[in-house]
DNA sequence: ATCGACCGGTCGC
DNA sequence: TGCGACCGGTCGA
């Protein structure tokens, strides 16, 4: 049906002996946007339609009377559509989403559609509800939790991200708001909480809080580490105290990023004057990266290991991690980091940990790190 | 005309007595999003109002059919709309583009339509040959030149970021791109460019060339530095160098950015191992910050400076140059900077600048530091 | 092609 | 409230 209000006012500007080009000039259009239009390569808007009636000087009454509508389909998808699927004899689903250019599919092992479809249900109406932080962190726990065998970063990156950004997804009273922009803010600290969430009650078994603190509280926790380093109490995410009786000393601070691009620096300093006291500085990450594609990967961000021949063209980003040390280690739940190979000597290593279990390298090396600051 | 059409699809719904909140749920959309179609306080895009067709199982037809046109208007309206005005006695312009919820009008000094016009011309021009930083620095250049009064900073914000944003200034082959993000990218090294064109002759003839090298030139010029720090050359944005007969050597790296936030951490240590050597490292900045607003103020990051009565309530950002010192100094080409008073005692200073000439703050700095380190 | 740094609307304190 | 840190599509090397 759009494609018949286009071949109509296609067939209007021919009548009329206007030019593509000419056209694009009299709406002060960048190149080519009549021609993508006419093309059907480029969705026209409602106000881009009515702009190319006044320039041709139509009469509107003409041009949408007597349209064929037979091709008319319900075109509202949503940013996100799964549909079950398998590779290879392994059940998943099918993610497809916009992205750039492209129609991209990207396959989630365990995934499924009904899951799909009830999580997002109540991730709307707690959307809905102003609390957009725990929507995310609800909605992608869920989602972890029945698909065991999915990539947790793919999760993140494929599908919360993007239905994140679908404005109907929001409030209609949001509806001018930059949802790309929102997620980045969203996205931040709902990962802090989940990092929370997942280790809280594995920890506390051996003693351990971890935690989000007010910034008064984070001040006073700070303050008792005596740091060499004027620490702005803005800069630490996630606390890790020790429990002895009534008193709970912070022993380290998580840093805790959904991706890291040159970002990792703004906590370098902060790191080296806890590692520099023997606190621990863990980097938490979800390292999601991909280029657009039809097929995207979520390939993360540090790049290849050393590899069997001993050559090393190593990413400044790896390199920052394993030969620097600036963090005590690196813990990502993208299954496709590269991690830290076993044999290799590193200052810090590169872990590849998931949600299927709180003890894991992140845990093990907190409680490591507890146990030598206060000698257990 | 939209109107007919929401106000027709409004009549159908009620007609076949469907709540909003049903209609709602049927298109899986957050809340209030057919009540704000239908107060026209959403404007639907094609796609929705086909949704909404198909969701009421109406017919094609009879919606689209005999739809009063008479208050059809040209909408396509672009992202920037400039007016000749007057502020009091001062001649100028409004700058009028939607700003979140907000349609926002900014005064800006100077200003006027015409050379806004033929400005804008020649950017979508040069924005369609793909030479997208060169196309910022020359339109940029161009309004600054014009408009001797304008805050250079406002011109960059409410001017250049938002007229680039405009999906339909590029090429339709780029429909897809999100050129907000495109922005970002972009911006960042036309500033660069903007900054070492605005600085190139008058810092030659005291024989400093700055520029914009290569990596491998940058490596060289880095290396003969002898810094104690492992720089990754990537970091280095505009270099500052002694010319001494064919000799050329550096003696200092401008950090460039167009807003500052967290980021400026990024560059902290890199500019410490400058410091520590005497060489210059100046933080140069277009200081861009405002609320969404009808009447936004670019008010900048720095906040307020120590008042009257001696209280000090500086924001952690300003502290981080007047008390820690982390660069050599701050230049903001944002006239709403509050510079660090005269009188203040400061281990370093913010400035603000302009473009009426390069014979200013930054550069008689750079010159000093230069005759500092090679003893003239 | 792969890799790296660019920045601003956002949300909660 | 105003302030602060969150992050990812992009462009050029």
């Amino acid at each position: 049906m759009i494609e018949g209000i286009v071949a109509r006012l296609k067939t209007e500007r021919i009548k009329a002996g206007i030019a593509t080009s000419e056209l694009n000039d009299r709406l002060r259009l960048g190149p080519g946007w009549i021609e993508s239009f006419e093309a059907n390569q480029t969705a026209p808007t409602v106000d881009f339609i009515f702009a190319i009636v006044r320039a041709l000087e139509l009469n509107f009454e003409t041009v949408f009377q007597e349209l064929d509508f037979s091709s008319a389909k319900d075109v509202l998808s949503h940013s996100v559509e799964v549909e079950d699927t398998k590779l290879g004899k392994q059940k998943g689903a099918n993610v497809r989403f916009r992205y750039n250019s492209y129609l991209a599919d990207v396959f989630i092992p365990s995934a499924s559609k009904s899951t799909f479809d009830l999580v997002v249900e109540k991730f709307r109406d707690d959307l809905g509800t102003g609390r957009k932080v725990e929507a995310v962190v609800y909605a992608y726990m869920r989602l972890v939790k029945h698909w065991p065998r999915a990539n947790p970063s793919d999760i993140w990156w494929f599908i919360m991200s993007r239905l994140y950004s679908d404005p109907y997804f929001h409030p209609a009273t949001e509806a001018h708001r930059d949802f790309g922009q929102s997620w980045k803010r969203t996205a931040g600290w709902a990962l802090e909480k989940i990092v929370v969430d997942h280790y809280r009650d594995f920890l506390a078994k051996h003693k351990i809080e971890i935690g989000i603190y007010s910034r008064s509280e984070k001040e006073k926790l700070l303050k008792e580490m005596k740091l060499n380093y004027h620490v702005e109490a803005n800069k630490a995410d996630v606390l890790l105290l020790n429990v002895a009786g009534s008193k709970r000393s912070c022993f380290g601070v998580a840093h805790v990023k959904a991706s890291i691009a040159e970002r990792r620096q703004n906590d370098q300093n902060f790191s080296e004057a806890l590692l520099s006291k023997n606190f621990f500085s863990p980097f938490v990450t979800m390292d999601c990266k991909s280029s657009p594609s039809t097929r995207p990967i979520n390939k993360g961000e540090f790049g290849i290991t050393i590899n069997a021949h001993g050559t090393d063209s190593r990413s400044d980003k790896r390199k920052e991690f394993e030969d620097e040390g600036y963090y005590s280690g690196c813990y990502s739940f993208n299954g496709n980091t590269i991690p830290t190979p076993d044999g290799q000597m590193a200052t810090s290593r590169i872990f590849v940990t998931n949600f299927a279990t709180a003890d894991d390298a992140f845990s093990r090396a907190a409680i490591r790190a507890r146990d030598k600051l206060f000698g257990r």
